[in-house]
DNA sequence: CCCTTTGATTAGAGCGCTTCAACACTTTAT
DNA sequence: ATAAAGTGTTGAAGCGCTCTAATCAAAGGG
């Protein structure tokens, strides 16, 4: 920058104004000034320029598992939105390790980011207690223990018990009663999906027949619970899996097993990702609107910067996307 | 970390010591300063320490788009490498636009990210000019244009072009004569699986039947292409698409038109992703291996930090992974 | 013709940290 | 005892930028 300020002939100052558009730089100076810049292949140091205003215009994202495309569109919603408020954002991945999202955040807390997201993060709210009256924080489809009543945490998510119930009231009026509901384990949005599958269950009378088992997040966690439940006495004639990615394990899992879908075994998923889309999985799914909750997320923060202090918490409707993985069950023998 | 320094009655700079682990430091004030850092909620800023220490410890990370699983991937494998190098990761994505990759750029430079790495970017040898004398830079996944005589830049790359000269050999070996290869259009891999092809096809003996289409990267681009070509007098009775993605979306259309994978026509995809692996696609690919991809970029960095001068370039060998979408052509009627 | 106003420019302090040279104090060698 | 060497600690400069307050030049008003 010295150097700029030298060959154009002006003080350090005004390469500052011109480089940040100050509407008061002579325009014959303005000229001077860049093009010594471009001359000079002068790039403002970022950090340089932080540290001296006092803000970053970053936005730092925590992410559960950059692999699942459900969280990737949700982040990609907020870095649109992000943009647009002038912001950029910094992604760090959780990669599903409790641990590793600690460290992020302390990490992004350090880089004095102004809003944090925490997308699908498997903290708790204890976890926050100390981040929150450092830095504006929203939750995003994930509902975290003691997000609650965090005053200074915003919630986005998609009614996940509403979801559940959906799904159960779908399966229930085709005519199952045995449902299986595979469980996203630790995993943030689980305990409420689980929820919603209860309450559905007990809604459609079948309260006697719920049973929910251990899984995952990923196609892998799919495959012992699916083996253990084929050599049942009674296997469920229905699936509800924790989220696609699961669901599609689940349906290779039963395709090895010779079991077809919807024929024997209905299959609904959750996320409604573009897999479940694909017209060979077709997998009957509940729709989360990614894009909006991302933007709603960038939202919520820009709004605490601006002053809001009263905590907000958006859900959002889910919506059923039948497809082909679901049918009536199969005629008792 | 003035507040620290007086609450535990030393300096400033004393604190700054204990906080980067120095050894010199009795044990005693260590643990002063520990503790009054911890009542006192300290935690340091990273831009102030970056701009006193004229070092970043990050790396750039810019990804053509994050949706698609091979690059998530491939982020992961640098990810994973980055941390143990003791540097830290920013991700950009281009989200497949080449003006916000270079936007994406130039904000990583200002960072001083003190590495680039390009996963799959479309940018081109001339972008690139200006950058690589200021940072070492890996391009991943994708041979930019112009990129291979550039003595500033590593490359970490599968071969593509021997990937697609695999999938036409398997494919002539099982009789197929009409295949298609619906190209990745302008994504900076797609010449060179082109190429392959044509290559292959030249190798079988079948140049006069190549047949290159415009295609994408993602399922969208396949419709129109595949609706064109079954239209056709004698349409192919193998696909080669551009990557997994594609050929999902080929796969769903042919889905549509009712026409039977591998039965009617062959399909191979490309990057052997985890959708490719699922049992309802089992789609045939080739392998990438991208983690591996990812931990040789960050080492290719690390090199030219450790003063490496000369570029480097590793070409990975490709896998064909054969699954059920191949078969031998239909029995001519 | 001098004083005020306006607009353009600049000096300099300060952002939070690191780091080097200097300092005070011990310990060991002489 | 004194010098030399070693430990632990600190003052102060400096990283590249911004921003306030001060300065300067030009224009307008009386």
């Amino acid at each position: 920058m010295e150097d700029v300020a030298e060959r154009a002939n002006v003080s350090r100052a005004l390469v500052s104004l011109v480089i940040n558009g100050s509407p008061k730089v002579s325009e014959q100076k303005r000229r001077r000034v860049l093009e010594a810049a471009r001359a000079l292949g002068y790039r403002p140091n970022l950090m340089a320029r932080s540290l001296a205003q006092q803000r970053t215009r970053i936005i730092g994202v925590l992410v559960n598992d950059l692999r699942n495309p459900f969280f990737a569109e949700v982040v990609e919603g907020i870095e649109t939105a992000a943009e647009s408020g002038e912001f950029g954002i910094v992604v760090l991945n959780g990669r599903r390790d409790r641990s590793r999202e600690l460290s992020a955040v302390e990490t992004l807390v350090q880089l004095q980011v102004e809003g944090l997201a925490l997308v699908g993060a498997q903290l708790d709210g204890g976890d926050l207690d100390e981040i929150t009256d450092i830095v504006p924080t929203v939750v995003v489809a994930s509902d975290l223990v003691g997000s609650v009543d965090h005053p200074g945490v915003d919630v986005i998510v998609t009614d996940g018990r509403r979801g559940a119930e959906l799904v159960v009231e779908h399966l229930a009026a085709l005519g199952h009663e045995r449902i299986l509901h595979i469980d996203g384990a630790h995993n943030a949005s689980a305990a409420e999906r689980r929820q919603g599958y209860r309450r559905g269950m007990e809604a459609a009378g079948l309260g006697g027949l719920v049973d929910v088992r251990a899984g995952g997040d990923d196609e892998a966690a799919a495959f012992a619970v699916i083996d253990e439940v084929l050599a049942s006495p009674a296997p469920p004639t229905a699936v509800f899996a924790f989220n696609d990615l699961l669901a599609a394990g689940v349906l290779d899992r039963l395709d090895d097993a010779g079991v077809s879908v919807p024929a024997d075994v209905s299959l609904v998923g959750f996320d409604n990702t573009f897999i479940a889309a694909l017209h060979h999985l077709a997998l009957t799914t509940v729709n989360q609107p990614r894009l909006t909750m991302g933007e709603m997320a960038v939202a919520a923060l820009l709004e605490r910067l601006n002053g809001r202090d009263e905590p907000v918490r958006h859900t959002l409707e889910p919506e059923l996307v039948v497809r082909g993985t679901t049918g009536p069950p199969p005629e008792p023998r």
